[in-house]
DNA sequence: ACAGGAAACGTTATATCATGACAAGAGCAG
DNA sequence: CTGCTCTTGTCATGATATAACGTTTCCTGT
């Protein structure tokens, strides 16, 4: 409820993050600044859980399940009870900093910061990396079909199951 | 678009299952033996669990969290225990006849019967009820990302959230 | 018919994921 | 400073899912 809306198709989304290596630093402090200036603009409190939450997120750069991102923060000097990762977590995940992998029961940061948008995953079945794509919008056909059901979508999860390259190449070759 | 389980001629041909009332007597009956067809066409063994799980998730028509269906199996006189469940889910699961739905950690049986198809579905999230559809084949745009990618995609899972008619007339009125 | 093997079933126990409820501290508007 | 709200931390519990093992059932080869 506190994002506005900017959609718009087709940004430069042909090649999923998650698979190819990059500067990491630097993408997971751009990451972090981001959030904040959003949650200042949005009189959002970024406060040290949250932040160290998201950071510890980006940093991994995969999909985490909730009780090691808790032990992860445990270990930084935070509370050691289950609620404390998933009160970080329901805060990230509203404001668009993280998505969950349903197909995961995990979290993984986003892979594009500030842009409002409506993601799709690549999970590999085998080692479980999450790759992340824009969507396509699914609002054509799906769309169709809920309207004539008198359906409103509000958003919609897309997650492809399959092998990454690292695990084909280890199996085919 | 299209589908099978709705036998009855000329009516409500473009809406997805799930928002309509039907002869759901010989849906029931139909699916069932439609699995059963399969099963002795590939050899697999469509045991009195299996079938009495596929059952109980034709009549209730709707997503059901495994620990349920566990109640109905064992008023139904087999075991208690939750791998008794989760085992004839895994059978009907890979065989198509129920999909899981993973925003609700819950089954459905399939609306399409026999036809090999790729699921999309519509959750209201104010009352759970779920419609499957046909999915829009999210081959296309996800697809090219795969594939730049290397990444094989061998399922994808779409799950659209939303509000049902019954829930958006509720509130809206 | 029957022995051997694979698959399925039922059980106990445990692992994993998530939330309810409540008290104490932090930040802000009046 | 006071009252209010939001946030944090805790304990406790609920909900979902799997591991491991012995027994039974079914199929197959003889």
């Amino acid at each position: 409820m506190t994002r506005a809306a900017d959609t718009r198709p087709g940004q430069a989304a042909t090649k999923p993050l998650g698979f190819v290596t990059h500067d990491h630093e630097q993408c997971v402090d751009t990451a972090l600044a981001a959030a904040q200036a959003h949650c200042e603009a949005e009189g959002l409190r970024f406060t040290p859980v949250r932040r160290a939450a998201l950071e510890i997120l980006l940093r991994e750069h995969r999909a985490m399940g909730a009780y090691e991102l808790l032990d992860r923060l445990h270990e930084a000097g935070f509370g050691a009870q289950p609620p404390v990762a998933y009160r970080a977590l329901d805060f990230l995940l509203a404001n668009g900093f993280v998505h969950k992998i349903e197909r995961l029961n995990a979290f993984v940061a986003c892979a594009h910061p500030g842009a409002d948008h409506s993601p799709a995953f690549l999970i590999c079945s085998k080692c479980d990396a999450v790759a992340e794509a824009e969507s396509p919008r699914t609002r054509g056909t799906l769309g169709d079909a809920a309207r004539a059901a008198g359906f409103r979508i509000e958003r919609t999860v897309v997650e492809a199951l399959g092998v990454c390259p690292a695990c084909a190449e280890r199996s085919g070759a």
